[in-house]
DNA sequence: GTTAACGTTGACGTTAACGTCAAGAGACGG
DNA sequence: CCGTCTCTTGACGTTAACGTCAACGTTAAC
């Protein structure tokens, strides 16, 4: 891992973030085409900031979730837009209000899923006592 | 929708089914295809009971979760598993544990993204305020 | 009896999200 | 200077999850 002088700004290879995020140096640069993510260059090669790491991090969790490449890009895209206009601004208040209501939905999907596994889970109990 | 004498056991047509879940019936037989699914035949065409729409929902749970269908037959697999042998329900557990710990990593991914994305909100509200 | 409406199987097409080479550029140690 | 490492782009392959289309059967209405 490569330091600016005082340390305060790490920056990272590909490999190494791949391997700490457990993925492919592939999926990497898959997901800057997809407009993912937009690393620094020394010449030719990349070199990923904290920041970029973090949005990094944040497409993984995005994938946990099971969303779409393309719907991550979005979500994150609402992360860094600074100050927009009136309008721009009322757009962004509606892609938020949406991703929300998917949010709470997946939400209410797991709570259920885990309350189920846990009835599932005792009965199983309940016959390893009968045995 | 087809009813038997007393009405305590509806059937469904592939049509009706696909239309209240909002898929096609393409989806359906391709379900079927994959294991997550067995109605019943009248003759060629498929006949579903309460008890299959109920799956239909589990896999359409599924999906919103993110799951790919192998794991989400896996998942409805655990709930009709009846009584199986001590070793079964060893494995059985495992699988569920398992589900479990995946479920609570979603969970924890959307606690995180649900605050984010408040925060992104508040900020968007304040910069349309000073407008 | 024929014509819609609905259902069936089967084959092939499509998209997203990568995996898998191949060929080459740049830096670095010996 | 040479070989080794790490990285690059580019092209093509692959898998999951369906969509699309063709050809055909069955049932209900007229």
């Amino acid at each position: 891992m490569n330091t600016s002088p005082d340390d305060l700004d790490p920056m990272f290879s590909i490999a190494e973030l791949a391997q700490e995020m457990d993925i492919t140096t592939r999926t990497i640069r898959f997901y800057e085409d997809k407009g993912l993510l937009r690393p620094a260059r020394r010449g030719q090669q990349r070199i990923y900031s904290r920041a970029d790491r973090t949005r990094l991090k944040l497409v993984l969790r995005g994938k946990r979730l099971g969303w779409p490449l393309d719907d991550i890009r979005e979500m994150i895209e609402l992360y860094d837009t600074p100050d927009g206009e009136r309008k721009q601004l009322e757009v962004m208040l509606r892609k938020l209000s949406h991703s929300r209501s998917v949010l709470q939905q997946q939400r209410e999907d797991i709570e259920l899923a885990l309350r189920e596994l846990e009835e599932i889970e005792e009965r199983c109990h309940r016959q390893l006592q009968q045995n």
